[in-house]
DNA sequence: ATGGCCCAGTGTCTGGGA
């Protein structure tokens, strides 16, 4: 089976490039970020045709995720558990039967965080982050392949960076959004990339300014993080780098993994 | 030349992204 995870930065705007890739990389189940679309607004029909189920946790003007896949999910459910008040689209899960047991897939988009000087912006990405972490804490003792993947907003480490001096002090790369990532690895989690390679030059995002993408001026903060009975199952992982050369394109690219189930 | 963008909706500008 392969997952992948993808900020496509508004499905509408990117319905072309998506239905090209769908078609091209065939992964059995996609986690996107940012649709950028309500739920109703959603181009459906076009995905449906390529063979994938569409289940979306949308919103208006920005956020929102969604969970495509080949096979029909037996459960969805949308919105992280925590907080209530959170009315921000950004998390969904999908529970697929597979020989002998389920896989739980979860799309999550992280907040941003930014400015970190902000009074709600960066203390909502740290408390999101504890959300998650006692989410995974509950999804891992039921001791099943579970697979976290999205857009985490999190440069792991300096190597994940083409220049670690350009994200001191960013929401992305402070001490604290990287210690509350950590946190996430040591309940157990593997990095399926960092599992598969020790290529210092793997990025999953390119801004659109400055030429960051013909410099290589990249950061990698897309990942699939793995329970180990997900990591036992990790075949190989790879990120998609062509399509960030292709026209009209999103500012991240698909992050892959393939599984013997 | 050390900067250069893009998306959706509130809509010919603003807010948000990273």
């Amino acid at each position: 089976m392969k997952i992948a995870t993808w900020n496509i930065n508004g499905v509408k705007a990117r319905i072309a490039n998506l239905c090209e890739w769908l078609e091209s990389s065939a992964p059995d189940v996609v986690c996107l970020q940012e649709i950028k679309s309500v739920d109703e607004g959603f181009p459906r029909l076009e995905i449906e045709a390529l063979g994938y189920h569409v289940e979306t946790h949308g919103q208006k003007g920005f956020n929102g995720v969604a969970i495509l896949s080949k096979m029909k999910p037996d459960e969805v459910s949308r919105g992280l558990p925590g907080d209530d008040q959170d009315e921000q689209a950004r998390f969904i899960e999908a529970v697929f039967s597979i020989d002998g047991g389920v896989v739980r897939i979860c799309s999550l988009y992280l907040p941003n965080g930014n400015p970190a000087d902000d009074p709600v912006k960066y203390p909502y990405k740290l408390a999101w982050m504890e959300r998650l972490k006692a989410f995974a804490e509950s999804r891992l003792a039921l001791e099943e392949p579970f697979i976290l993947a999205g857009d985490y907003n999190v440069i792991p480490e300096p190597h994940d960076c083409r220049d670690p001096k350009l994200w001191e002090g960013d929401a992305l790369f402070l001490p604290k959004t990287r210690q509350s990532f950590r946190r996430l690895e040591n309940l157990g989690l593997v990095d399926a990339v960092r599992a598969t390679s020790d290529d210092p030059l793997l990025y999953s995002f390119w801004d659109y300014q400055a030429g960051a993408w013909q410099k290589n001026n990249g950061i990698r903060i897309d990942h699939l993080m793995l329970s180990p009975e997900a990591s036992d199952r990790l075949l190989s992982a790879s990120i998609e780098k062509h399509v960030r050369s292709w026209e009209k394109p999103s500012d991240h690219v698909p992050v892959a993994a393939v599984f013997d189930f």
